[in-house]
DNA sequence: CTCATTTACAAAACCGCTTTTGATATCAAA
DNA sequence: TTTGATATCAAAAGCGGTTTTGTAAATGAG
């Protein structure tokens, strides 16, 4: 079904139909009126690959994350997607994911994907403080967003978790339960993420008087796995010969770390929540379940979502975007993982 | 960048520029490296948009999943799209991936989607035993592949874990170990995948003489919310008068269950894998990390999501449905979440 | 009644490419 | 020398819309 059928139908002309269903003032209400009974009728759709070469516009958005490979997305990432999507579909908008390989290959592909025009906008996930993803988009003029801020990149739209906020909500929960001696096992140093949770935990510790000296940071991937491996060489130094300075608590960037940290605390022959507190970050279903189940931050990441695509639509209508930000609320969920340092 | 800027600039056609770099023979080898180094020289691209409308082809495939509201897509899906992706992109194509709402605008947000037109296939996953999704693919007839197989549609290219054996051995192992009271808490019984492992864990109980009236089958979702529910509800039921008759093991659909299980046994007083079996199906990272570590079935997720592509872009060439079906390995990973029948 | 506006539509240009058709030049065979 | 292929390119016709421009009729003011 073309308009050129539905035009000779009507014994009017191709632009004359156009004109009526795109809501032209020219054309009269008896004659649109009748247009618009014979395309329902036709059950008339344009042509969307037609209407996209035509408007340039192709009704779609897209969520692009990196990913590393056999790291998969977590739930997160499909948590932002179905949050966006929502919102997207009631103005109309196709909500797409896509991942990037990370490496080499990363840049490239964002090229690619966008020369590829199958989007109007981007909600870029998982920035890092300097991310070069953010000056590419910026250089092609593609209208994006991105959950997570920067910190060396142009100005642009974003919406993040009040991740400073979270740390320094967890870290002074550890200090007020008494430990002196804190890890931070922490995300890859690179994430914006990472840096913010680390400044809040930083704070907690210098507002309360806390030695930062006997508050190590960590860096990893945000894995059970890479959480267990820091997690055990913290315990291994423990029974050394300075066993009184040893850590009483971990604060893990995420859930999973956390997941890995417990572990190797019951590796260790210790208990969670007694002799070692352990804290994580997102509030997943698998810290919900865990033995002990597990002290976390919640980040209402649909909302996050939603409001991604809330300001990406405004900014592909062209607003400037420096009003288009926003730090989302986040919430200390007190579970059985943590508890009051033990006695020397 | 355009072909008209490109040829005015060659003096030449545009018609000739496009059979030159589209590998026509009506272009002499001069002017067709001519035209090739010009191109290479200034950049030119097809404008995308204009290539897919002018050849009906849009060099991209989507993964979509239905996806109920707040249950998020899991790692599952995201290795799916990750397997599927790299392959894809070895042919030039973008691979996108998309969620459906389940419930009434389920099938109309398909058929709008489809109706957009932005990609050349489809590969579908979670397939229930009737999939109207299926049928509308068919009815449209867009290029698709599942993931998962149907009961009720007609003939389609799919690639799905064999999980019918995958339970059979979880069910065999739990024979052998003793049990003569397992319960399997499924997922929902309208999942391809839920009916298969049940039909696995019926022949393992059938092949050893097993009493299946003795080994329930519960229907839930995916979650581990579900899971712990299902499970109280069987513990509970073991203190009842008949307690001798009561299950010893918990066979689990997936993970999460699995995972909410465990916490079910943990919460009556009962230990894992000593007075209750737990064996769960993905071997996902919350698992390994569980305490105790899950027993698990692994489904090589990844080569999954490799072989959709594969499969998909033979389909999308025009090979029959009927060749391309690939059932993928599964394996049991043993940890300590499960052991011997605890004596009467 | 005349002239300037509106009104309402059609025609044409355009988006940027692919593919079919048509035309000219070249060359070998008759 | 004529004829029929063959090689090479240009022109034109799609693909299916949107948007600009042009024009006849109707309307209103003076």
């Amino acid at each position: 079904m073309s308009i050129a059928a539905l035009a000779e139908s009507l014994g009017i002309s191709i632009s004359t139909v156009s004109r009526a269903l795109n809501g032209y003032s020219d054309v009269s209400a008896k004659t649109r009126a009748r247009v618009e009974a014979a395309a329902k009728a036709m059950q008339y759709q344009p042509h969307p690959v037609a209407h996209r070469l035509a408007t340039g516009r192709t009704g779609a958005v897209a969520l692009v994350s990196s990913v590393c490979s056999g790291n998969y997305l977590d739930a997160t990432f499909s948590a932002l997607l179905s949050g966006a999507s929502e919102t997207l579909r009631e103005y109309g908008y196709f909500a797409l994911s896509v991942v990037l390989p990370t490496g080499d290959n990363e840049m490239p592909e964002l090229a690619r994907f966008l020369a590829g025009r199958l989007v109007d906008g981007v909600i870029l996930a998982r920035t890092r403080i300097r991310d070069p993803r953010v000056a590419l988009l910026q250089d092609q003029g593609v209208p994006f967003i991105t959950h997570g801020r920067t910190q060396h990149n142009a100005p642009h739209a974003w919406v993040d978790s009040d991740n400073e906020r979270a740390f320094f909500l967890a870290a002074s929960r550890l200090v007020h339960l008494g430990h002196r001696h804190i890890a931070f096992i922490n995300g890859p140093a690179d994430m914006t993420f990472a840096a913010l949770r680390e400044q809040g935990f930083r704070r907690a510790l210098a507002e309360s008087g806390r030695d930062s000296a006997a508050c190590p940071v960590l860096y990893g991937d945000v894995s059970a796995q890479s959480g267990e491996q820091i997690a055990a060489g913290l315990l291994a130094a423990r029974r050394g010969p300075d066993g009184a300075g040893a850590v009483t608590a971990f604060l893990c960037a995420t859930d999973a770390i956390a997941l890995g940290a417990m572990h190797a605390v019951r590796k260790a022959g210790l208990v969670v929540g007694c002799d070692i507190s352990v804290i994580g970050y997102g509030n997943t279903e698998a810290g919900q379940y865990a033995e002990p189940p597990l002290t976390t931050i919640d980040h209402a990441i649909l909302d996050n979502g939603k409001h991604l695509a809330d300001l990406l639509l405004r900014k592909m209508n062209g607003e400037p975007p420096q009003g288009l930000t926003r730090l989302e609320p986040v919430q200390l969920v007190a579970r059985q993982s943590d508890g009051p340092c033990p006695p020397t």
